[in-house]
DNA sequence: AAAGGACTAATTGTCTAATATTTACCCCTG
DNA sequence: CAGGGGTAAATATTAGACAATTAGTCCTTT
């Protein structure tokens, strides 16, 4: 049996929207390259511009296009980046499907795979790259946006120079998330930590001792999730107690 | 310097989406709930339908909502779910922005974290999953989809009994992947295998031993990998020495 | 000459109003 | 009481107009 398949009831907007996808993904159009603008895109495929329009605009949505207005304004093909997993992730967290102890242990498991890594393909100007981020680490901090800014820089280079992609998009998106989650709770918690936090893990790396350096990023990663989930659970406590107080006050 | 800061110009149907999301996030709206229909929306935010619109598309875009047409149609609000990552990544690999070794080497670090935390949380409900996903592993098989769909549930299960809501979502984007990849360069691959693949895993998890399942999770995400790395640089030369005779023919 | 202002053309952004389509539900008939 | 047809409610789609933004051109004034 089985013989009729369901008919495949798609809008308008998302048929376009994959055709011009795959065109992008095929090459027909490369990063930099100029859509066709909305009214002709119309004609060719024959629909409304409303239709064209969500199809323009769920592709900005997943990154593969941005769009400006003006003169010199339409429609661009983009390079993917990994903004979209990024903001994957934090939707989930901030939709309680993904818990702080549940980030850092996952933290734990990759970050010293990506000092190992790092270590094992250090170069001249990586080191000095490095270099660079300790000096600024330790040097005294002016605002508290650029303390964050500074002590997390470390991570993402190293990100960078382990050469494997897929864990620099994970570190990356978890960083971000780290962020968000420091501003909403306690925009305070990295300056507790003392200025040299990474230097044992860049020393490692940059000596191009993988082991030391992975052991290095690994006790960095717990000694930091924990304060992390301890200043959460402190910062849920609060608003708990803070709301109970409300109550009686009210 | 530097007094000015830049005007942020946001769209309307931004700040719409913002707004409903906020309230979804907030908890005003909650999984199930219905969202007020377009026309009412549109007399709320004092905006016109198309502006609605394109901001209920994005919310679906993102996995926030869900809308169907008719008479008990409109927009509901539904759980989050891991979709968004899994495509997120998806358009990673078929932009070429991550490579199948790279994928392989973050299963090599993950899977076996995994397998050790569903060793150390096994119970008995979950021991009978487990145990029906290996007979019906090990049972002649009809079609070769139900074949890759068999194979792939046991990292499945395993990801939903090891606790962790981010591995999980990261095994199961990554099986998406894997998936994605064995469709386009070989449906044959999995039938390779030998039917009792996972069975030393399974074995050890429910024995409740985490150090031997991970140990062989590693080792078959090792070997698995290599062998998914070599039919993928096959197939690409394939595709090379292919374009190559049409052009001697042609 | 240089700076600033006015105009122009191209493009996206937004609005309004109408029509088409889908779908659950009610009612009616055989 | 089963099946068909109508109805209402909602989204889907279209068309056309107007607003806003922006780069460039050209012109005037200093």
């Amino acid at each position: 049996m089985k013989k009729f398949k369901p008919i495949r009831q798609t809008r308008v907007s998302e048929e376009v929207t994959e055709q011009i996808k795959q065109c992008i993904l095929l090459g027909d159009f490369n990063a930099g390259d100029k859509l066709p603008a909305e009214r002709e895109l119309m004609e060719q495929f024959q629909v409304s511009r409303v239709a064209i329009r969500e199809a323009l605009r769920a592709l900005e949505n997943s990154g593969f296009v941005s769009t400006r207005q003006g003169a010199t304004g339409g429609t661009y093909v983009i390079e993917l980046s990994f903004e979209n997993l990024s903001s994957a992730f934090i939707d989930l967290f901030l939709a309680e499907k993904i818990s702080i102890p549940e980030m850092f242990h996952v933290r734990v498991l990759i970050e010293p795979e990506v000092a190992r890594l790092a270590a094992m393909r250090i170069t001249p100007e990586s080191t000095e790259k490095l270099l660079e981020i300790l000096e600024k680490e330790e040097s005294p901090v002016n605002s508290l946006a650029d303390d964050i800014e500074t002590k997390t820089m470390a991570h993402f280079v190293l990100a960078e120079i382990c050469g494997n992609r897929f864990l620099e998009a994970l570190v990356k998106s978890l960083m971000r998330v780290t962020k968000k989650v420091i501003e909403a709770v306690n925009p305070n918690t990295l300056s507790m930590h003392p200025a040299g936090m990474h230097r044992p893990i860049v020393e490692a790396v940059i000596a191009g001792k993988p082991d030391e350096a992975a052991e290095a990023m690994r006790r960095h990663a717990l000694e930091f999730g924990e304060v992390m989930i301890e200043m959460e659970r402190a910062h849920r406590e609060s608003l708990r107690s803070g709301f109970n107080m409300k109550n009686s006050v009210g």
